[in-house]
DNA sequence: AAGTACGTCAACCGCAACTCA
DNA sequence: ATGAGTTGCGGTTGACGTACT
């Protein structure tokens, strides 16, 4: 492995486009479309490889980008995906129009985490830092769990927030869990304010979806989330619909990513391997 | 004013997954 | 079934601008 195979052919330049590249490709993409990126470069008349001129388009050139500064309401989102998805900056990007993957794990990088760590937030966990600290591993991470759809066979996992809880098949292909409230008092995401209000109905014995975990159910006036997974595989959850009509700018209703049937979630547990 | 530290961000690298002959 | 070519992703680097000393 090494460099793109296309880079070995020529000489090519490297480092910041010039304005004059990007009017090359501009307008190569504008008349023809990009069609194979390994061929674009000498079409375009550029000398450049492929991948290069795939990264330029999708990140500074396209016409349907935002730029500028992040507001608030796209920070929290962030933080929201980041939680759910973890570092699956494509995923998150997915879900903010006009924002690129590398835009977002830039901010993440360079701010957000920053943000998080000053407010005694573990960036990696979402949990609080001294807990983070003082835990062997994370309690999120050793409650991973997979379960089976029992209709489809289809594997699924998630984070099981108490590994004495019961894992309850629902109708068909919903999944549905009973947790500890304790899972709230450790959980960290930024979104579950410890009000009088929130603690008591954290106490409340009663049956906790999975999904609430997962998206936060102090967010106020969210729906009672399900997840369903498809006879294909796919998965989908209302909590994410809920999401989407919160953050308008929200394209996809599903967490599947594009064609792709659902990644597990085991994304975040990764950085612990 | 000059030097240094720090933050931001565009671009590159390495790898895995995918496609297709 | 296989291997070369292509695409997409996440991690990392380095140039540049700004703040600080």
């Amino acid at each position: 492995m090494g460099r793109h195979s296309c880079c070995y052919k020529q000489k090519l330049r490297k480092g910041l486009w010039s304005p004059e590249e990007d009017e090359k490709l501009i307008n190569h993409i504008a008349k023809s479309g990009h069609g194979c990126w390994s061929s674009v470069p000498k079409l375009a008349g550029l000398e450049r490889c492929g991948k290069s001129c795939r990264l330029r388009w999708i990140n500074y050139l396209r016409p349907d980008l935002k730029r500028g500064t992040f507001s608030q309401e796209e920070e929290n989102l962030i933080i929201e995906l980041h939680a759910l998805l973890g570092n699956k900056w494509s995923q998150i990007a997915a879900r903010l129009p006009g924002r690129t993957d590398n835009e977002i794990k830039n901010l993440w990088n360079s701010s957000i985490k920053k943000k998080l760590r000053q407010k005694g937030i573990d960036p990696n966990t979402h949990k609080p830092l001294p807990q983070v600290e003082n835990a062997e591993k994370p309690q999120v991470f050793n409650n991973l769990v997979e379960f089976n759809n029992p209709k489809s066979s289809q594997m699924i996992s998630g984070f099981n927030p108490n590994p004495n809880s019961v894992l309850d098949h629902h109708c068909s292909s919903s999944v549905k869990l009973q947790g500890s409230p304790a899972f709230f008092n450790t959980s960290g995401f930024p979104w579950l304010v410890s009000g009088s209000e929130k603690s008591e109905k954290l106490s409340d014995p009663e049956d906790i979806k999975w999904s609430e975990y997962l998206l936060g159910n102090a967010i106020p006036n969210q729906p009672e989330p399900q997840f369903t997974v498809t006879e294909e595989g796919s998965f989908s959850t209302t909590a994410s619909t809920w999401l989407q009509n919160q953050h308008p700018s929200l394209q996809a209703a599903n967490l599947c990513t594009g064609s792709k049937p659902f990644q597990r979630l085991s994304a975040a547990s990764s950085q612990f391997s």
